[in-house]
DNA sequence: GCTCTTATTCAAAAATTTTCACCATGTTGA
DNA sequence: TCAACATGGTGAAAATTTTTGAATAAGAGC
């Protein structure tokens, strides 16, 4: 049976701030003799001496001192824990963890987290980046509490809920200076196959992982990010879809070409989803805020 | 003011883990209700809904389970604290840093440290490697506790307290292919300046480097460990002095061979230092253990 | 030597927790 | 469907713990 107490930590700490028994009475609002009394209930209990009181004025044992300052980070502990508490009954979750899907670039996602903030939700944001199988895989594996922009289809279990977010379209592109830059329009798809493809690793670490308008057996460049596909593809080492948002930039500028293919990706539904065990409010809040929202330009 | 108890969780605990109010007051040895009067209480303190009435048996909220969850920390942590309050009572330090000097070879420790768990000794040992001043510099700093083999003069600093440990011997030593291998001994100290030496870095942070057998403008290798020292020595990469206990083996089996030196280098003190205000058991073992110990052959 | 501050002691008073007897409600199984 | 059972809840009395306040002792400062 635990002999400690948080009121007596307390205690020793008052003591220990204001230098004596006495003024720390007064600041627990307690007669001098109620301290000496819990003091020495504390030292009994522990059957070890707290205080060494061969001088004038009590001073700490080695003993004391480690109690003292041990004593103090568990009653941050403590005070800490109380706060949660307190947020968690209201129904707010300590932190909600979301993986944003790379198809999203992180700035379309940052107004909504600072109207998060700004709404003065309490609860911590963590936000990761997976790729394809990847969302479902976190969410899965409750790595993640909530999927931002997770493409194809939710994968039949019941433990998923989801809500579409918007479409996402895609544009074949190559850099000018690739073979595929002056081929006739529309490209065969069949003809792809002879050029190198460059994908983004998927991020899944248990689920089968997709693949993504890529043709078995074609030579295929898997980078890690959207970022380094999207200068791979500049760069001139392979072709590929990227969505219209990540495109518009690159070819407006001429750093990329679009190609028109005859068979081309098809529209793909990204979705908000999460486990529908959860509840909290900041997941409440995410899924009301992303239900009408305009995809990125 | 804080309204979370060790006993309260504790509860909480063991109500979890049995599985009911009625069986925890039977653990607890209370009467059920006084468990629901507690449960009831801390709910009304913490003006939080700990349990879910609502069934038919009594469920834990999503707070309630948070504070479960972390309380068990807590109590884990006040147990242990505890238990550190009773060693550190009975004298016996959490932890000694011993710093071993690098003059002396680890497997000349480890019958000491053996025989201070066999005596059943509490305190947990963290040995650490200095080298020359190093040892004084972790001590001052208060890095470590104790430092065994520290060489050379006590800082005059009341800081420091002492005792001899025994002395030590060096040998000059060089690679069997090194030019001064074949050179008439006496060699003259002199004649060592043309030759590069090898020299272990001091761990010295703060206080002024020292450096040991080595001449003023000599060229020098300086390496990390003693280990490395006699390698690079053997290597021929340079020569220098060596403890004799460590120059015993390569002297021994031919990969080193040691000259005469007209004014060698003298015969050195090694001390177990520590500082004068500390006074636990488990110090006041090792200068015991320490007092009449021999030197490593 | 006198006074101030500090910690302690002790019996009485106050606050709290626990107990005990009893109630209400959901579950189980005939 | 209904009795038997287990579980959790209630309130007044009892037991226990904590607090109080006045008296005491003892070092520190002048």
């Amino acid at each position: 049976m635990l002999k400690l107490s948080f009121e007596a930590l307390e205690m020793l700490d008052v003591i220990d701030r204001t230098g004596s028994f006495g003024r720390a009475a007064v600041l627990l609002e307690r007669v001098p003799s109620a301290v000496t009394y819990a003091v020495r209930k504390l030292e009994e209990d522990l059957d070890t001496l707290i205080f060494d009181r061969r001088g004038y004025r009590a001073k700490l044992t080695p003993a004391g001192r480690l109690l003292l300052e041990q004593g103090r980070l568990l009653l941050e502990r403590a005070a800490e824990l109380e706060g949660e508490i307190a947020q968690t009954a209201k129904g707010w979750e300590l932190d909600l963890r979301i993986a944003l899907d790379a198809i999203l670039p992180w700035n379309w996602l940052q107004p909504h987290v600072d109207a998060f903030y700004k709404d003065a939700c309490p609860t911590r944001l963590r936000i990761s980046e997976e790729t394809l199988a990847g969302s479902w895989d976190a969410l899965a594996e409750g790595r993640v509490d909530m999927a931002i922009g997770a493409t194809g289809d939710v994968p039949n279990s019941a433990l998923f809920s989801s809500q579409p977010l918007f479409d996402v379209e895609f544009v074949y592109c190559v850099a000018p200076k690739h073979p595929l830059a002056r081929a006739a329009e529309p490209i065969a798809s069949a003809a792809l196959q002879a050029h190198r493809a460059v994908a983004v690793a998927d991020t899944a670490r248990n689920l089968p992982m997709r693949t993504t308008g890529l043709l078995s057996g074609q030579d295929t460049l898997v980078v890690p990010s959207m970022q380094a596909k999207i200068d791979a593809q500049i760069a001139g080492l392979g072709g590929g879809y990227l969505a219209t948002w990540f495109a518009k930039a690159p070819l407006k500028d001429g750093r990329l070409i679009d190609k028109r293919i005859d068979a081309p990706k098809s529209t793909t539904k990204l979705v908000v989803a999460w486990r529908s065990s959860a509840h909290g409010n900041a997941l409440t809040w995410w899924r009301e805020r992303l239900r009408d929202t305009k995809r990125p330009r």
